[in-house]
DNA sequence: TTGAAAGCGCTAACAC
DNA sequence: GTGTTAGCGCTTTCAA
């Protein structure tokens, strides 16, 4: 029940309550409320209107609309994680816009791409317009094949083959700012814990990372570069395989794809005994405030993820709109080096 | 564009479509589909029915679904934030159980509970069936007559006066658990930092501080308890008042009403000078992974945050369906701690 | 400038 | 057992 003016009443009003208040025809009423400006209504009777509108809070039923206009105003955000850091960011920026745009956000939680039942509940039952989609292999063919069908897709900070809609951050530049900042400390070996294999994030960062070592002249050691999974678990494994490289190979400064990676790898590695930083600098990508508040803090590369969600919800409904998808890169910010206490100059009688 | 089978075609099939290739008439088809077992329909019909659907990817359109049953399987969780600790798992807990109850979850970020254009929005459209509530004061005039209105609506992780439906975790018991743990380890004189002012959670982790404290004749000193905020930049400001009151008269621990004002709390002990753990051991009620990477760890008491979501759900669900909304505690899973380097013993020559 | 009528896709009550 | 009918609330021709 619903209360207006006082009064309780059964169910919210409707076009007919407020054309019959109004005394005119629902389909004016229709037209005034939507503002429709091709068509002409005396000032009067739209004065008429929109009186009866608001003394009643008039609020067209969204289910009616979608279902004469065929489309539902809302979108899917699909995630495998909430808990990583940076989803939040993206999710906000994500939010923000799909308000500001007048749509509202379903999230989702999903293992993994392949969950047909899903796509078919978001999509097939037209509970929304698209869905955005921040998961996903580079070779993903279920996402390729829903993507063909027509349905409106975007992955966001990912890449998948097949489909067209994508909106990343620049992944390869931010991997070279780590790499800069670390040569400029004088670390002359450096390695990688990249992310998750098979994504084309991972993959780009871990290309940056390369492509910058090998403009600077630094030796990525052979098994330098191991996985990390984008997560806690990761790291720690990541960390075991860097500590069991010999000592004159190993590498005395670390670029994480992520920060869960780079903490649980510092965490590993001061279990073992290293002094930290000055037996092992570490440096992430994407930021968090947190990162403030672990020892050392950890230097991190700020990337635009609440630009990025912003985008991609912008991006999406031009695609629900018509618009032929294609791959964006969020340059604004630029990705921006916060140098904490993870990353020093190396210990010179460890790195000979 | 939709392809099935290897055709495109225009839009996704209806129950009329489906009932033309079972030839049957399309409420036939409505009553298989949706498995009525009141109605009795021979089995052969009903097979060329599922095979029709299946052969179409028939999914019934959940806007004219909605329109017609007046219901809309969506519900919506409303709260300030996404990036506080522990906001992730409740979220993880409200979609998981909704989605095995059928239904899809809008996250909706809103500054304040002062949102009427929102709860317009979510409600009066009839977008979702009921609203979940993750914040708000326990004086909240706005909510308090939503729910009045009839509006089915369950509080999380808060309790509102004039709002029937909550569902909160054991606060007092778990700010218990801190204080005992700190006596525990001898500490007499114990501070605490509270949450935001005006929250019945703030209330009821102080009001367990404070009783706990009682009980085991702790003593609380004279402006020993401090706004937190639940937030970093609370948490520093607290840590200032703290570190103000005269040494002898100086908590040597802490009872934090969330982790965020721990964290930031400690780092600003730390640089004021102090020596953590040993001059000042911080607990915090609600646990996190991240805090084992915090140096030192934060000690904390865990909350049964992903319970509370899911329990959240099934009881606006209820509410929805006609319950009589009521409180609700989760006591399971039980508030436990977990001891990390923040809490020691109390340094004796400083605590004298 | 406004009204009438049709229909989006579904389901429930009723008829046969 | 299955079909007929009506209508959820809205918008959009088309007609006046």
């Amino acid at each position: 029940m619903v209360q207006i003016g006082g009064r309780m009443r059964e169910s919210p009003p409707t076009i007919i309550d407020v054309a019959r208040l109004a005394k005119v025809h629902p389909s004016t009423a229709s037209r005034v409320l939507r503002g429709v400006s091709s068509q002409s209504v005396s000032a009067e009777t739209r004065d008429r209107i929109f009186d009866a509108a608001k003394i009643l809070e008039y609020r067209a039923n969204s289910f009616a609309r979608g279902l004469r206009l065929q489309r539902t105003n809302a979108i899917a955000l699909l995630s495998p994680y909430l808990e990583s850091l940076g989803f939040n960011e993206i999710a906000r920026g994500v939010m923000d816009r799909a308000a500001e745009l007048g749509y509202m956000v379903v999230t989702v939680v999903a293992k993994s791409s392949a969950n047909q039942e899903l796509y078919s509940k978001l999509m097939l039952e037209k509970r929304v317009d698209g869905l955005l989609v921040a998961f996903g292999m580079i070779n993903d063919p279920i996402l390729a094949k829903f993507s063909n069908d027509g349905f409106p897709l975007v992955t966001l900070n990912r890449r998948v083959n097949g489909v067209k809609g994508s909106v990343v951050v620049e992944d390869e530049f931010a991997a070279r700012i780590a790499v800069e900042h670390l040569v400029s400390l004088g670390h002359k070996r450096i390695g990688h814990i990249s992310g998750q294999p098979g994504t084309d994030t991972s993959a780009r960062r871990e290309s940056g990372f390369r492509a910058a070592c090998a403009d600077l002249g630094v030796i990525v050691p052979k098994r330098g570069v191991v996985p990390g999974n984008f997560s806690l678990e990761g790291g720690r494994v990541a960390a075991k395989q860097i500590l069991a490289l010999p000592k004159n190979l190993r590498p005395t400064g670390i670029v994480a794809a992520d920060p869960l990676s780079a903490l649980a790898a510092s965490k590993y590695f001061k279990e073992a005994g290293m002094v930290l930083p000055s037996e092992m600098s570490v440096v992430a990508l994407n930021d968090d405030m947190i990162l403030n508040y672990v020892e050392p803090g950890l230097t991190a590369v700020r990337l635009g993820y609440y630009e990025m969600g912003r985008v991609a919800v912008q991006t999406l409904i031009g695609v629900v709109a018509g618009e032929t998808p294609k791959p964006y890169v969020v340059r604004e910010p630029a990705p921006t080096l916060t140098v904490r206490g993870s990353t020093v100059f190396p210990r010179t009688d460890v790195s000979i």
